[in-house]
DNA sequence: TTTACATATTGACATATACAGATATTTATA
DNA sequence: TATAAATATCTGTATATGTCAATATGTAAA
């Protein structure tokens, strides 16, 4: 997913910056933030039903997500349960939104 | 750029909100920021200097971060002097950045 | 231990994006 | 008008990303 880019002057601080908000980069992983705003944890089946999505495409979000430290996971018994790992990245949302007003 | 998804019930709010942030989501456009901080505008060689890329490519972005309303842009004899559209994309920024300690 | 359930991973394919080189456009100046 | 400077646009190509289908893994229950 990392960007290669011939400047090799060009401050590591906004290619990681890049990568960061690459991964609110997605219709899908927003929605699943808007929706752990509301529900402390979810597991994937009930992502699923919510977003109406394949479980793959489901849990291929939700391991991007987790990988770049958006959301937290806990394993209880079947089930993967998320979670924000900050309520900040709500703030990430609605700070957009005002900035493109 | 646009995401094609297969959800119509996926509220437009949220492709449209992942369409803003991918204007962000690149090393290049977050330096062009940046720089704007400091300087109030710059024209297309002046930033082409700093960034040391192709113009091409420096204009090629410089179009993104205009058509996404990011940056205004007014022409002066033969040069073009791009400028933030609003101060908020620094909040923006520090915004990610705090989201992800 | 077999079966069903919940989730993750893999690989093929399609699409989106970035980059580089060439060319076009606009404006100023000789 | 011819030329140079500043910027934009186009085109081919490489790379990144997303999607889907199939399969694998792990866990619980019969």
């Amino acid at each position: 997913m990392a960007t290669k880019i011939k400047a090799p002057y060009l401050e590591k601080e906004w290619i990681e910056t890049a990568e960061k908000i690459k991964a609110l980069a997605h219709p899908i992983r927003l929605y699943v933030i808007a929706l752990l705003k509301h529900k402390k944890e979810m597991n994937v089946t009930e992502l699923q039903e919510e977003l109406q999505l394949e479980q793959a495409v489901v849990s291929h979000h939700l391991s991007i997500l987790k990988s770049r430290s958006v959301l937290n996971c806990r394993k209880e018994r079947k089930n993967m349960f998320y979670s924000l790992k900050s309520k900040k990245f709500l703030n990430v949302l609605s700070c957009i939104e005002t900035s493109f007003e």
